[in-house]
RNA sequence: GCGGGCGUAGCUCAACUUGGUUAGAGCACUCCCCUGUCACGGGAGAGGUUGCGGGUUCAAGUCCCGUCGCUCGCGCCA
């Protein structure tokens, strides 16, 4: 008998049908016995009844988890015992044969609907396990959606997917610490950005994306930093500012909540999600304007306290989760950040925050050779260390700009998580690597 | 790197403030009971070097010092 779906068997009432999953639990009623079955389509419960003696006797010794073929018959339950408004809640599965396909030791933790409390280095030191737990799911299934949807709405807008290297020479953009890998006899980096590549594939493709791992050695130990990410990269030729590039990121992370809230109604529902809100013209304001208005002095950065006093001020004025702040100290960002015209010690780059947390970093960049150059003079950066980047430039290159965001802040703050590692599925942390880092035997 | 918090059963937590018989509970586990349960219910049982080392004390899970680990915040970082 083929297998049907668990989400399909509303279909066959009073069918006999064939499925297979994972139990969920038993709940022993002496001569009843129910299970909650699994499968990837969603949940049913099953009933052994007294005169089901073969099934009954299999039925004895399984436990959570345990992977089982179950053949029966779809029943409606009495009017009694309906769950509205729950996959299934009408229907059970009488249960006439059952099958060990494998078993499970007894669980480590808890893994019940609602007894499911971990603490986050538990759940990470069994993530095969957590892995199953339906709220767990719920986020990657989110995170999933946002993913797909950068794609889709990048395509939609007639952008070209390319992927970006890992493995980069010594390019010493600036910025992040990077990892070193050992390649043959030479030293090699992970990349900690695809910034260069994007535009060198800008100047042939004209507007381009990828979606790829980046990697940061940072000494950092926080709520929101990893050392291993992804990176939803976009990058457009042909603007006539950092307006319009702010507008595009605009669109597009308006069309990732909106397919969200659209498709993942049920893991929003179950992990109790506040998706962020953002209203027609996302509030944008520079530096200099959000420095004053927070009483603070004009020529440093926001630290993470004011840009969460910041994003709750918007918010309280407008509505708007989101803010964008640009103008940033021109000296302070990477080289290849377009300074503004009327005023070269400000650039036009941007960042978009939400309730506090960065999400999206871009601006305008530098598209004119002779003033990249300039700026690679004044940066002290060795020039033939970034050649194919400069040559894309020194043959013709169109205003330009763009943006990164990261797909797991984004899941982490749509779906209300406190630590980012919760919204990644294998984090790497500069004390975790799968298991915990002080585990392992030092390198010498 | 700096500062705070925490470390008790497989998991989540009590007991610590104010040191005092045998360190408790829920879930999980083993056994028993239950014909309509809703990631059940009832009964019994097993499960602990209180992270590790030292100190104070008649007595330390509890107080002190050290150490290791985790965690949160800052810094660094986009």
């Amino acid at each position: 008998m083929p297998r049907t779906l668990i989400k399909d068997l509303g279909k066959h009432i009073g069918e006999k049908v064939k499925i297979a999953g994972w139990v969920s639990v038993r709940r022993d009623q002496g001569k009843l016995v129910f299970f909650d079955f699994r499968d990837r389509s969603g949940s049913v419960q099953g009933v052994v009844l007294p005169k089901e003696e073969l099934a009954m006797a299999v039925a004895k010794d399984i436990r959570a988890e345990y992977v089982v073929a179950v053949e029966g018959s779809v029943g409606e339950r009495p009017a009694q015992n309906v769950n509205v408004g729950v996959l299934n809640g009408n229907i059970e599965l009488k249960v006439e044969a059952m099958q060990v396909l494998a078993a499970a030791e007894s669980l480590p933790f808890d893994m019940s609907l609602t007894g499911y409390n971990l603490d986050l280095p538990t759940e990470l030191d069994h993530r095969a396990l957590s892995l199953r737990h339906p709220k767990v799911q719920a986020v990657f299934k989110v995170q999933a959606v946002i993913i797909g949807s950068f794609r889709e709405f990048m395509k939609s807008q007639d952008f070209f997917e390319f992927q970006a290297p890992t493995i980069t020479p010594a390019m010493a953009e600036g910025g992040a610490e990077v990892f070193e890998v050992s390649y043959f006899d030479h030293k090699a980096y992970l990349s900690q950005s695809p910034q260069l590549y994007k535009q060198i594939v800008m100047t042939a493709f004209e507007r381009v994306f990828s979606v790829n791992k980046i990697f940061r050695a940072e000494p950092s130990v926080t709520t929101r930093h990893l050392t291993e990410v992804v990176s939803l990269d976009a990058e457009m030729g042909f603007i006539e500012s950092w307006q319009d590039v702010r507008d595009m990121a605009e669109h597009c992370v308006r069309f990732i909540l909106d397919s969200v809230k659209t498709r993942c109604v049920e893991e929003l529902k179950l992990l109790g999600a506040d998706v962020p809100v953002m209203i027609e013209h996302t509030p944008t304001i520079s530096l200099a304007d959000a420095l004053t208005k927070l009483g603070a002095p004009a020529d440093k950065d926001l630290n993470p306290e004011q840009e969460r006093r910041l994003c709750e001020m918007i918010k309280q004025e407008t509505g708007s989760d989101f803010v964008f702040v640009y103008g940033y100290p021109t000296k302070q960002k990477p080289f290849y950040v377009y300074p503004q015209k009327d005023n070269p010690a400000v650039n036009e780059g941007m960042d978009l925050l939400c309730r506090g947390v960065e999400w999206l970093s871009g601006g305008r960049r530098i598209n004119d050779y002779t003033q990249l150059m300039d700026h690679v003079a004044k940066w002290k950066m060795d020039p033939s260390k970034i050649a194919m980047f400069l040559e894309a430039f020194r043959y013709g290159a169109p205003p330009e700009g763009g943006f990164a965001l990261g797909a797991e802040r984004m899941t982490m703050q749509i779906v209300g998580l406190k630590n980012i590692r919760e919204a990644t599925m294998f984090p790497r942390d500069m004390n975790r690597i799968d298991g915990l880092l002080s585990s392992d035997e030092k390198k010498e």
